[in-house]
DNA sequence: CTGAAAGCGCTTACAG
DNA sequence: CTGAAAGCGCTTACAG
C-alpha cells in the first residue's frame, strides 16, 4: 500500500516510489494530463513533437493506466465475470479455462466465481461481480436462478447464459441439445438389450436434468419395449457410495446407470468395485462430461461428449456482440454432443435378460 | 451500460433505472453522502433516527456500493489475483478452487489468470493485475520469473510466493518439500529393485524441478547401489508420447518411470499401453500430483499427494497478515509431501533383475 | 489541436 | 455528530 502523504506539492521529488499516474506523465512531458489521455487512447490526434514527449515519458516512467479510474469514468470495464457452479467437474474446469484464454487474448480479464448450485450463494457472487460493474456476465446458472437472473435483467449487464437454459429471460443462451443426446444414449443402450436404467442426478430441478429425463422416456417411449427408467437424486457426493450400492443390490437393479458428470462417473466405478461387481458385465456405465481420464480407466468410460471449446468461442462471441452495444436480437443456439460409447457399456448380463424372458 | 443522460438535475425522477449510487441515497435519506458512507462503513457513529433513514433507503434503493469508486478512493482492493501455469494440471485447478472458496468467505474476490510457464505472458498477466491495483497477488511462479517477480516487488503489492520457491526475493513463500518427497520416492523404487529410472518433467528449468532431482541423486547416492536416473525434459505435452515410445524401447529402458504432474502420468499410461507393455510389470509408474482418477485406473496410480489445501489456506493467511499491513518479517512455509504407493509401482521385471545380476 | 475543468462514485479530513 | 468539500486517477465535452 501507499504510504500516507498528504498535500504533496507539484514538482516536490516523491519520496516514496510510488505508481506513476497520468498526472505524473503530464507533469514530466509538460502537457496537460487530457493530452496524455488522447495520445494513450487516441481520441483526439495528437501532433508530433507533443506526442513524442508523452510517450517518451510514459516509456520513462512506465506508466500504466489505473483500471479502476478507468472503468470508473469510461462506465464500462473490460472485465467479464464467469460463474460456474463448480471447477471440480471437468467440463466447468475446461469451460472456464477456454475463456480464460480466449478473453486474455482479446485484452480482457475474467473475475471468476463458483455458485456451488447454491440459489443464494449464486445471488451473491453475481451481486459482487455487478459491484464491480464488470463489462459482462458469463452464467452458468444453478438450479434455481431466478433471484439472480432478475437481478442481471435490471443491472443491464450484457449476459450469456452458457450451458443451462434460462427459460423466460431475454438472455443470449449457448446451449447443448441435452435432449436429444440423452435420447441417443438411451436408445442405444436399449437395443443393447437394457430393460432397467437409472439415471443419477444431482439435482432434479436444473432444467438440464429436466431435458435429459424428457430424452431418456422418448427413447423408452419409441422403443416400444417395457423398460423401467428411474431417477436417482444424489445431491451430497459423499452419499454416492450408498445410494448407489442400495440401488444396485436391489432385486430388480439396473443394468445400465447413466450419471450426470465426471464427479459422478468416478463415484459409480467406485461404488461398483467396492460391490464386487463387474463393469460392464453386470452393469454397464456411461456418464455425462468427458473427463481427461475417460480412456484411462478400464473398463474405459463411455460418454455424452460436450463440445466444450465451441461452447466457450460462441458464448464469447455473442457476449462480445452485446458488450459492443446496439440492441441486438436475442441469440440461443444450440450444439449437439456426440455420445461415445467404451467399453462401460455392453450388453446386460445374462440373468437380467433371462428372467425378462421368463417374465414374458 | 448505462443510458447517457447528461445533465440530470436533484429532485429530477429518474427517466432510466439505473443502478443506484450514494448520492440517491443520500437524496431518499434527507442526508450528506458522507453520512451514508459513515453508516455503511461504521467509520463514524452515527445517530438513531438518521442512521434508520439511511439504511431505509438503501433497502428501498437496493444499493450497493461500487466497488471500482470505492478501491479507488481507498486506494486498496479487496480483489487478490491468484496466477497458475495452468488449471488442466488436477493439482493447480485444486489449488485455484480452494483459494477462490477461502477468498469468497473472506469477502474477497479473485482474479484467476493463466500463465502457461511462459516468462512473457507471466509478466503481461501480473502487469494487468496491478493495473487493477489488486490487494495482493498469489503467484506460482513460472520458469523465468525474475522480470514479474521484480515488477511485483517494485509495485508494493502484497504477495505470497506458492509451490515454487524464488529465492532471492523477499516474498513469503509456501512451498512443499519436493527434494524430500523425490527422495523418499527414490528410495522406494531403489528398494524395490529398480535400477534405471526416467524422470520425465515439463521444463527442467523450473526450481521445483531441480529440487525434485536433486532428490533423486541424493537417494541413488545413498542407496550405493549403481543406479543410473535420466531426466527427459517434454515442453509440449504432444510430444510426450513419441518421446516416451523412444524411451521405452531403448536397449537399456528404464524400469520405473516418474512423470512431474497428473497429465503427464495420463499421457505415460497411455504411452505405456499403446507399446503394448504392461505396467507395473513391465514398468512401474509414479506421478506427482493426485489427480481425482489416481485410484480408478488400472493399475491404480501411486502418487506424490501435495497438500494442497494446507498450502492454500496457509497462502491465504500469509497473503492476509500483509494486506493487513505492518512490516513483518517474511516468512517460508514448507510443507511435506506424501508418497503412495498404489498397483502401478512394483517390483522390476525379472530379465531386468537378471541383466543386471549377470552383469555383476 | 490544446488546456482547463467537470465529473465518474466513493471516502475522509476539516470546520462547525 | 453533521455537512460541505477535496481528492482518488482517469475521460470527455467545452472553450480557445
Amino acid at each position: 500500500m501507499v504510504g500516507r502523504e498528504k498535500g504533496r506539492r507539484a514538482g516536490e521529488p516523491l519520496a516514496v516510489r510510488r505508481t506513476p499516474t497520468i498526472t505524473d506523465v503530464a507533469r514530466l512531458a509538460g502537457v496537460a494530463v487530457g493530452t496524455v489521455s488522447n495520445v494513450l487512447n487516441g481520441t483526439v490526434p495528437v501532433g508530433g513533437e507533443r506526442r513524442e514527449r508523452v510517450l517518451a515519458a510514459v516509456a520513462q516512467l512506465g506508466y500504466r493506466p489505473n483500471m479502476l479510474a478507468q472503468s470508473l469514468r469510461r462506465r464500462r470495464s473490460p472485465v467479464v465475470g464467469i460463474c460456474v457452479p463448480r471447477t471440480s467437474v471437468a467440463y466447468f474446469a475446461a469451460l472456464v479455462e477456454a475463456f480464460e484464454e480466449i478473453a486474455s487474448d482479446g485484452g480482457y480479464h475474467v473475475m471468476h466465481v463458483l455458485t456451488h448450485d447454491a440459489p443464494e450463494l449464486e445471488r451473491q457472487r453475481v451481486a459482487s461481480l455487478l459491484r464491480y460493474h464488470v463489462g459482462g456476465v458469463v452464467l452458468v446458472p444453478g438450479a434455481e436462478p431466478a433471484p439472480t437472473l432478475d437481478m442481471l435483467a435490471q443491472s443491464d449487464t450484457p449476459v450469456v447464459v452458457v450451458d443451462r437454459t434460462a427459460r423466460g429471460y431475454g438472455f443470449d443462451e449457448v446451449t447443448f441439445d441435452n435432449r436429444a443426446a440423452m435420447r441417443d444414449a438411451t436408445e442405444r443402450l436399449i437395443a443393447l438389450g437394457h430393460r432397467r436404467l437409472l439415471f443419477v442426478v444431482r439435482r432434479r430441478k436444473l432444467v438440464v436434468t429436466q431435458q435429459r429425463i424428457q430424452g431418456m422416456r422418448e427413447a423408452v417411449r419409441r422403443s416400444g419395449a417395457e423398460v423401467s427408467a428411474e431417477i436417482l437424486e444424489c445431491a451430497a457426493e459423499g452419499e454416492l457410495g450408498t445410494r448407489l450400492a442400495l440401488a444396485l443390490t436391489a432385486a430388480a437393479r439396473p443394468t445400465a446407470v447413466i450419471v450426470s458428470n465426471s464427479t459422478f462417473a468416478a463415484g459409480a466405478m467406485r461404488a461398483i468395485r467396492a460391490l464386487r461387481l463387474r463393469c460392464p458385465d453386470d452393469v454397464s456405465l456411461l456418464a455425462f462430461d468427458e473427463p481427461q481420464w475417460a480412456e484411462l480407466v478400464s473398463p474405459s468410460l463411455s460418454v455424452v461428449r460436450q463440445p466444450t471449446h465451441d461452447i466457450a468461442r460462441m458464448a464469447w462471441e455473442l457476449l462480445m456482440r452485446r458488450m459492443r452495444g446496439g440492441a441486438e436480437e436475442r441469440q440461443q443456439v444450440e450444439l449437439k454432443a456426440q455420445v461415445v460409447l467404451r467399453d462401460s457399456v455392453a450388453r446386460p448380463p445374462l440373468q437380467a435378460r433371462n428372467a425378462r424372458r421368463r417374465k414374458a
